[in-house]
DNA sequence: GGATTTTGTTTGATCGTTCAAATTCTTGGT
DNA sequence: ACCAAGAATTTGAACGATCAAACAAAATCC
């Protein structure tokens, strides 16, 4: 076994030209039915498979989409973009993409690494993840009219009537109301909301559409809504901190939806804890954890949102990228909706049953 | 702004030959100081880059790594080998490598793709994670003599002394022994162990290191650390059973050291509710869970891992395959050693001080 | 100083594929 | 039967880089 098989070493084979062969790769149609199963003969006896790099440098393709794997890792909502990575992955897979990963300090290290990877031919486009607003590097892409798409709407602009580029985001405002709608259905009749401190598109959503729900269907006004909620940062102590704090009110909510798995895990222990672990908590993200421990959460369909990308980028089948005009009846981006994923909190579940909630405890050292 | 530069047109703004461009890139020590100034000026001035196909083709290297995405979400702990990837990106930056992602249905389909990145040249070598025993994939890439390194060391085989294949791990007896000496330092008596139901290499190690320590410090004897110790399948309601189960025993251990986070968190749910919120439990794996809940756990060095995982293929420097012969000097595996992160837990520490009101701030509007 | 090595640079060939144009084979109409 | 039009296939060139060998220039030797 000495080279891999070239075109030429399978022309030879079935007695056709270079080209022939390559025709049954590249344009089937256009080849006769008879040498099509001869060639096809010949591929699968000498195990032929085209030389990617060849083919790349003359078709001046890839079939590579370009991700940064973000340096920090958001804790436990972070698995959420390992999951979206995972299911890109997957999706590129089915139109033979294949995902190239890189690293960069910063947004203009990130900037850096387009120019090297677009100018080297390694990659066709980029999959771009937790943009903020006005980024420095959906400035560079435009510009250089490199094509991408965003996972996250862009904040601030018309990002549906008239989007600046191609974008794929899932509803927080349906996600939120969804919860929300899951604990009214449970018997609550004050909902509060855990959210985030910051001033981004999801935060402001999520809390609309918990705010919205719960207006309609509980009746609480303005002043009321702004009692039974919090904005705080990310993670599980500033849930649980933020839970006890809205219980401890005179008029405390009788259920909580959370705009993240991790406030609503510290929310689910300040809970259960004083002696409200029938209390409905409701996370957001549906990550492994709420898994764990029996945590209702909306879940992202990132299935969905890895399939959209690619749709956006190289149309609904084929990995030739489609350069896009913004049309009504093909909008340039997609916003999707997630599901509630109901669960009973198997674990907190057993403390309202088995007596006496727990005064926890010092730990000494 | 027509063409992307090539060789050619440096070489012609520079005055000199392709081949003299081609070798200030790739041989600058033998170019002569003067031109090599004299082209790196026209090289910045065109801001050229190398096409990395038409390199590639030629070269027939890729100086990329293929690394499987594994499909299955292992719980909280699947994030450890996000987490590795990470590390693997970021140390294979620096030596201009890049990682290309791939998803594969079972053993079969994964060396399916072997054999397609292999072919086409999209690869110059694997890094293969959560490996198992007499596992298919590692037999046919040495049939096939084509590079690659585990994270994890092949069960089974005298995996030290004469390795089939290079390997990269984490030692799993000095991480427990670790857990289960800083539990010993903080005053236990009697430290439990709730692991690993299977037979691997992994399950066995840790074992042994909590078993070992416990027997040299509290002078405990083989029966005494059987019934200290349960074997379950991974997940937050085995720990938790796990616990109540080891909890309730005539003489309860006063720790708990657990193979993997989820069982810890589990655990550390059940000593709280059962009123023990005082016994320290100890982790593994040091994933976001841990930090978010302050529970104690041995950190893998993921960083070294990866810089160790490349050392192995491509030597200390540099991004060219070695074909590695076993030496003593230079052994064809690394086994690293964790380090224990040592927490208080601050969730349920915090009751104890149950007064301090909220940090974040209210939600405006 | 001339022969010999060392060093630096250039030229043709090549990697494996697809494009563009040229060629041969089919088909069908009159 | 003939010729035009289409279908199927073949041939030469090109993609952009590096390799190998040939060449020119400078440094070394006796």
């Amino acid at each position: 076994m000495g080279q891999l098989p070239t075109v030429e070493d399978v022309a030879r084979a079935a007695g056709v030209s270079r080209q022939t062969v390559s025709n049954v790769l590249n344009s089937p149609q256009i080849v006769k039915p008879d040498t099509m199963t001869r060639v096809k003969a010949a591929i699968a006896e000498l195990g032929y498979r085209p030389h990617a790099s060849a083919r790349r440098l003359r078709t001046r393709k890839s079939s590579t989409i370009g991700v940064r794997l973000d340096p920090m890792t958001n804790g436990i909502s972070g698995s959420l973009l390992d999951r979206f990575l995972h299911a890109l992955t997957e999706q590129a897979a089915e139109r033979d993409l294949r995902i190239m990963l890189f690293t960069a300090q910063g947004p203009d290290g990130e900037i850096d690494e387009f120019s090297r990877l677009r100018d080297g031919a390694d990659v066709d486009a980029f999959v771009l993840t937790s943009t903020v607003h006005d980024d420095p590097r959906t400035a560079w892409l435009l510009e250089h009219d490199f094509p991408f798409v965003t996972f996250g709407r862009p904040s601030g602009a018309d990002d549906r009537g008239d989007p600046i580029h191609p974008w794929v985001d899932v509803d927080g405002f349906s996600g939120a109301q969804q919860a929300t709608s899951h604990a009214i259905a449970g018997g609550a009749r004050r909902v509060g909301y855990i959210g985030f401190a910051d001033e981004s598109t999801t935060a402001l959503e999520r809390r609309a559409g918990w705010a919205a729900e719960s207006a309609q269907h509980l009746g609480l006004d303005g002043a009321e809504l702004d009692a039974l909620s919090l904005a705080v940062v990310d993670g599980v102590p500033q849930g649980n901190a933020a839970a006890l704090h809205l219980l401890g009110l005179p008029t405390p909510p009788d259920a909580l939806v959370c705009a993240s798995d991790s406030l609503a895990l510290g929310a689910m222990m300040a809970a259960a804890r004083i002696g409200r672990g029938e209390l409905t908590v409701i996370g957001y993200d549906n990550t492994p954890v709420a898994a764990a421990v029996g945590l209702s959460s909306v879940d992202q369909p990132l299935d969905l949102v890895a399939q959209s990308a690619l749709e956006l980028l190289f149309g609904t089948s084929g990995s030739t990228i489609v350069s896009r005009i913004h049309s009504a009846t093909d909008p340039l981006y997609r916003l999707l909706t997630p599901t509630l994923v109901a669960r009973t909190p198997t674990q907190l579940a057993r403390v309202e049953t088995s007596g006496s909630p727990v005064a926890g405890n010092h730990n000494e050292r």
